[in-house]
DNA sequence: AGCAATAGGGCGAAATTTATCCCTATGCAA
DNA sequence: TTGCATAGGGATAAATTTCGCCCTATTGCT
């Protein structure tokens, strides 16, 4: 695993909630995991610019940070399924409270972004 | 300026946010400029941690966005302030969410993010 | 036998972001 | 005159994140 050089800052909320939700798809996948996608294979189909690899690295991460739980079923072909745990709950209203900003401001910042 | 390679994805109002808040310092440049702060020597003094060239470059792109404006007084030596503009003050409260969840589960995110 | 789907890790390269260093300019204070 | 504060950009290096390719394993279908 890559080691750090910098240090961290966790001096405030901010700076803790973004080293957990700090990552391209992290929040996608949390989004859709409460959606009820819980296997990665259905989870790499539902984020399909993602690399597979990627997606398993911050899955991982997300687990470590006990936002998200995974079972493993016993069986061939194998078999996944992640859930949110509770901690991880209390993330969807933020995130929906990120989702609807954007949407409600969605033409203005695609104007804005493309220039 | 950099050219990006990898084509964005702006299909969701998730997308459209992280576009103009995915930076290691907008939020909390965003976040002190409403709070008061508004010369960049200000800004630089409350966020030590940042070079100030990189908070340049993304002060520069909060305003290239429109989340901010900055009045040049043309004096010597240089002055100059940044203000939210109406558009970036409805992002306040979105950013206080974040900061309130981080906030309330401090304990808990600094002792899973230090291993 | 050959191929697809399932899950996932190793490893190096590419993409992207952030940090460092250096330079310009003006006015004021010691 | 030297040094500091102000604001900011260019160029380049370093750090970090993400991508792409390859390999392992099992079951079932054709």
């Amino acid at each position: 695993m890559y080691e750090k050089k910098i240090p961290l800052s966790l001096n405030c909320g901010l700076d803790l909630i973004a080293e957990v939700l700090y990552g391209k798809w992290k929040i996608r996948l949390l989004w859709f995991i409460n959606d009820g996608y819980k296997r990665p294979s259905e989870l790499q189909r539902k984020i399909p610019d993602a690399s597979r690899r990627v997606l398993n690295v911050q899955l991982n991460e997300l687990e470590a940070h006990e936002l998200i739980s995974k079972v493993i079923f016993p069986v061939a072909p194998p078999k996944v399924e992640y859930s949110l745990t509770e901690f991880g709950k209390t993330l969807i209203p933020v995130i929906s409270v990120l989702g609807a900003w954007g949407d409600e401001n969605q033409e203005r910042l695609r104007q804005l972004i493309l220039k």
